[in-house]
DNA sequence: GTTTTGCACTCTAGGGGGGAGAGTGCTAAA
DNA sequence: TTTAGCACTCTCCCCCCTAGAGTGCAAAAC
């Protein structure tokens, strides 16, 4: 794939190279096609239309550009901005005050999920553009604490303080009720054997301890092994997203069918395309970009994401991203997705 | 003002109330302008259409109906509306059923953040519009177990288990480091006195305690008041809301204009228009409507909100309500509404 | 060989005209 | 008081037409 594009690009000259981005650019400025007469005016090469339409034939024959009708100018099409994003595009540093507040508004943020919807808006925000950030796959770090609280009806709230900011409660059922006091004897028990390990680690300690435990015959201690494995065994595992700037997508021409808007929201509210989308994007190294169909999501047409992963200590933990229209400043939103998913990589981790 | 309404109301003949009811009906039904014609055709009473058009010039005379241009038919003004919705509705009874589904949906729900959302979304897909439901301001319920849990920085985190499916987590800072062992110590003191108490009456006493404990210089009970006033003041008071089914809205005619749907959907975000509305709707003893300009703010024009606060224990918790066009089914909508408010309430009331 | 000029051609956006249809208000008759 | 009759008004929609933008191609110019 990368090859043909590649050869693409070198099969071009690097005039046409030139005035193909120059017209993207133009393009994506606009959003009207472009025709030679204006190209000609804008671009340094002082060429006449009629030589700009010579070539601009060529590359409406290579499937790069298109036009929506005869006399109309021209229009990228997916492959062209794909030539475009891969080859030609120049990302704009960012502004380091901007980028130092970013961090200093994520750092403000005292849980992870306040911390996702402040990444959330903020990318919108300064992307101008609809964007959405995948909540971290739960990152599994070392339990501080574990505290039972007894309900009514046998059941009892289990609290998991895994870290300075993150707190899980989960209820759990149990066969007889427990008293206060054998609540706390089973978490001072459990705390001991348990503090500073991560889950994976717990796991196994707890299957060894209920070895030995069987042998003295105390069966609190049996029990607190059984609640924590139950407690530990509801993975919430919730695959979910934060949207933020939805309305950003309202008002862009390429958008401004009602019905296609509606059928875009709904399928947000739906997450399972996009849901879907994300996990591929997940697997990348780096900003990933959807271009128009190649999303493969009939919704998405006329749309790019720009996407990343985010991680902390080479632990890939969520993805995050930009939806806007195919016509979108890549040069601009390319980078911001970039720092923001490091950024949030660095607070997450100074979260724990 | 519901004086001058009933005057208006008196004045009309039986008939011509009739007849302004079921234009109203026929403009919800299909949202065109109605004629004489039509409504000539569509009523029991065997009248022409030139008597029609009499008694539907007097309705305009008293503002109850407009028509957007000569040779259309009339619409209801806000005015008319009003007297429709105080005076002429018979709202529908719902299918108990649904009622009881309703009700299902809601105890599945696990705690309160979630029960928020569910009735939101069930609100709106019943109702197929756009519906807020604020979240209840906070019990002040029974406390039931307060735990410490200590972090970094002497930070610690306060667990408050406030009844059986709601938990608060507030981070406090200290004077100095304790110890696991010592906020051991404190939390158990703090729960002999605290539990089962609510939160006014654990003010006033810790107040009391604070006296005694000087007494006996025992500087750990002192810290542990300290740190529990700490968190009590710390009120959480969101004042917020979940929406859901904004994409309900989209695809009415009167709302097609991209442009004012955008500005409505971003005062959705911002909140404020919205929050002050449901404030006001706060102190209704049941069911309010705001219909078109009533509400007061320029980007629901076009739009009533039906209203309905609810609550738990005689105390009013919160607000409920569902956004459409003024040109709603309110003998579907307002008994909805109604219902959920209540539903809502008992549901809450149970999870204490 | 490449670039430009000249020209015929195509397509869209937008304005104007005009008729159909819906609905009205008024007057006079029932 | 109700109805019939009628002239009138307004919108909607279809059609036509033109202006303008842009194209592709062939022949001339560089």
């Amino acid at each position: 794939m990368s090859k043909s594009e590649s050869n693409e690009a070198l099969q071009l000259s690097e005039r046409s190279l030139y005035l193909f981005k120059a017209l993207v650019e133009h393009f994506i400025e606009d959003g009207q096609p472009v025709g030679s007469r204006t190209l000609a005016r804008d671009t340094k090469l002082d060429l006449s239309p009629a030589t700009i339409r010579n070539i601009m034939a060529d590359l409406e024959d290579m499937g790069l550009l298109q036009s929506p009708h005869t006399s109309a100018g021209r229009v990228p099409t997916v492959k062209g901005y794909r030539l475009f994003v891969d080859s030609l595009l120049r990302a704009n540093n960012l502004d380091k005050g901007e980028v130092a507040r970013i961090a200093r508004e994520l750092e403000a943020e005292i849980n992870v999920q306040m911390l996702m919807e402040k990444t959330s808006s903020m990318l919108s925000d300064i992307t101008k553009l609809a964007s959405v950030v995948m909540l971290p796959r739960s990152r599994q770090g070392a339990l501080r604490q574990i505290e039972f609280v007894s309900l009514t009806d046998n059941r009892v709230l289990v609290i998991l303080v895994m870290n300075d900011r993150e707190i899980q409660n989960r209820i759990i059922h149990t066969a007889r009720k427990f008293s206060p006091s054998e609540l706390q004897q089973a978490s001072n028990y459990l705390n001991a054997i348990c503090a500073g390990k991560d889950l994976p680690a717990i796991k196994t300690d707890l299957v060894q301890e209920m070895q030995q435990v069987k042998d003295n015959v105390n069966e609190l201690m049996q029990s607190a092994i059984e609640m924590a494995q139950q407690a530990f065994s509801q993975n919430p595992h919730r695959d979910d997203y934060v949207l933020a700037g939805q309305t950003n997508l309202m008002g862009f021409a390429e958008l401004s069918d009602v019905e296609k808007l509606k059928k875009l929201f709904e399928s947000f509210n739906q997450k399972r395309d996009l849901l879907h989308l994300l996990e591929q994007a997940i697997g990348a190294r780096g900003v990933q970009i959807f271009i128009g169909e190649e999303s493969g999501y009939e919704v998405l047409d006329n749309c790019s994401i720009v996407t990343s992963p985010y991680e902390a200590d080479g632990q890939i933990l969520g993805v995050l991203g930009v939806i806007g229209p195919t016509r979108m400043h890549y040069e601009r939103v390319i980078p911001i997705v970039d720092i923001t998913a490091k950024m949030l990589g660095t607070t997450l981790k100074s979260l724990n």
